[in-house]
DNA sequence: TCATAAACGAGACGGTACGTCTCGTCTTGTG
DNA sequence: CACAAGACGAGACGTACCGTCTCGTTTATGA
């Protein structure tokens, strides 16, 4: 899933890449973001916590939100909300929940981190949508286009549209409005996606 | 709008605050970050370049995207873009074609930097909810309120999950997914909204 | 001599202190202090000169004034005044003679600005007084004891008051009394060492 | 004594000017010059302690050197250690006693304050040699000159200069050397100077 | 086996911006 | 019109991180 970061599997002379320091760098960067905050995670930080020098760290990665998004899968690889209910109702409601659940605590403000660096840096935004926006939005379109094939919505609706606004609505609550992402926010969102008729 | 940045209207001893002095602040802040980037942006390039001490800026605004917050409604006060065109349909285009419009160039570099500031500050994002992200959703959810009242959405909408999902789409977009904002995926997001039918 | 601004003799791992950055900023500090005077020298005006970062210097030393006593130190090493020339007379003359001199231009300079610096932080008083005011009244107790051997001071004269009354006599006319160091002082207090007899 | 510091007597338009201020601001310098010391009393810290506008400390100082100057004669009017005891050994360890009492505390603090800003200020130093340094050297010769007529020293003794020695250990010892100002040292040095005969 | 070479920890380096401090001046309304 | 209050332009302070650059040390081939 990542490019930066790997360990260079090529033959030659050298030391290898230490996996200990790799690991040692996600921890700390784990470590620090949850107790002081993304915007207190610096490289100086991170790589004082993890026992290491900073030249290790920009060796792999370029800036700390790029370490962020590594220790942020390496944190949550089981993150696999997309499931298939038998309903789109239930298909939605299933993501909603572990999605939300996803996004308390140190994932959260990850994720809050990364936005915020997506807009300052370009370079970063690329990857961050390449890796995790495009992504996850093409579940989403999935999990719709089984809603059509059950007949739950209509086949001409306009799926990638309709995921930016269920997706829209999500971060938009994270990131923007004071209001909790909370079920009945999710069963709301449901209710008038169920209401969507065919065109006339 | 503001409570930051505004003269003390209370009598008493003391020199004034100097309204020169305000305004060009903002006015460099303007010129500086559609210049520079409102990453590159410092409080002492715009101190520089409005030939104030950097204690002045201080005295009124405690960080770069406070000042940024009041600059730009002094360059978009005349941006309101809430118009009553006798139709949903044609209110929710008109206001996307203004909306996105005000989302490119200065303004739109502005915005995403405060998105950004409002997830590494819990204060500015606090400032920046009351003044700009709450009162726009309440604009719109008015704005839907209007097509409730012409038979246009059913009576029992939620209408602050759909502002939620048409506002979100917006911001979705602008901040985090890789296609543009047009009127073509205005007339989508209209599309699917005039779709909504009442509960059964 | 000096104890700040070593290079560390201890090994281990990390980068050795620069050699050239050190000279830089001492060469610094001479050419803003001769340039500029005592008073208008700052750190930021000798980091500029030197090309070197503000944190190298404060990692080193912690004010001007403790940049200063090095560079004086470095720029007069060869001002070592205390000759044996034979006779008291001689020596004391001599000795005059070329310590007026160096407190002529940018030494008398630095000096008077340390001073001020010892009145006003205890921490430096300190440190001048070790490197710089103890050592040189030393060395005139030693001329002074030259001279009780061969006889041209009494034996129970006591030289260490003798010594505060003859470099008290030189700072006070250099730091507070309106008149010049000149030869015809110098005279005038040998003079008057010589005219010391025994005790009764 | 002094010229600055003095209220105007002239009759004309406009306000008088405060003595109440003035006494204020004199009191003010006292009691932060005491607690804080000199370096951390500033312009600043007197107004506010003295609820006056800085602009009216301004108005008749031109830099704390010289409010310290005018406070401290206020503070040791009293101060006039030279008396005539009927022997040069009486008059100088009786001066001795009252100098060195005199640098003790407050009085000291401010001493040595301003003697730092001599040496960083021409001006200040021209005045702090006409109204402090000069004056109080001239009573010293004056009371050596007694010494001379009562025969106690040699008629062809250079008292000026024997006046820097004297006057110089003293300062010397408070400014500089780090050894207390004693009645010992008093003692010593009036030894020494007792055992000075005449020219040959 | 041992020379080569990359990665490592440590940390000093040249920079840049931070937010604070004090300076001495300038504007207010009040007395 | 002098006063207190306090905002102003100016600019140095000392700190924090940035990303880079030595150091001496450790590891791992591959000649």
């Amino acid at each position: 899933m990542f490019e930066q970061g790997r360990p260079l599997e090529t033959t030659g002379p050298g030391r290898r890449r230490s996996d200990q320091a790799h690991q040692a760098i996600l921890q700390a960067a784990i470590e620090v973001l949850s107790q002081e905050g993304y915007r207190a995670m610096t490289i100086e930080a991170i790589a004082a916590r993890a026992g290491v020098g900073k030249k290790t760290i920009y060796r792999w990665w370029s800036s700390k939100a790029f370490v962020t998004l590594e220790a942020l899968t390496m944190y949550t690889e089981e993150h696999t909300p997309f499931s298939d209910t038998g309903s789109l109702e239930g298909d939605l409601l299933t993501y909603f929940e572990l999605s939300f659940a996803g996004l308390q605590g140190k994932a959260g403000t990850a994720l809050s981190g990364m936005t915020a660096e997506a807009q300052l840096d370009p370079e970063f935004a690329r990857e961050f949508q390449r890796l995790f926006i495009v992504p996850r939005k093409q579940e989403l379109v999935e999990l719709l286009q089984r809603g059509v094939q059950r007949g739950e919505l209509a086949a001409d609706t306009n799926l990638d549209v309709l995921a930016d606004l269920i997706y829209g609505a999500k971060w938009y609550r994270f990131l923007l409005y004071p209001k909790p992402l909370d079920d009945a926010f999710a069963k709301e969102i449901v209710t008038l996606i169920l209401r969507l008729r065919p065109a006339v």
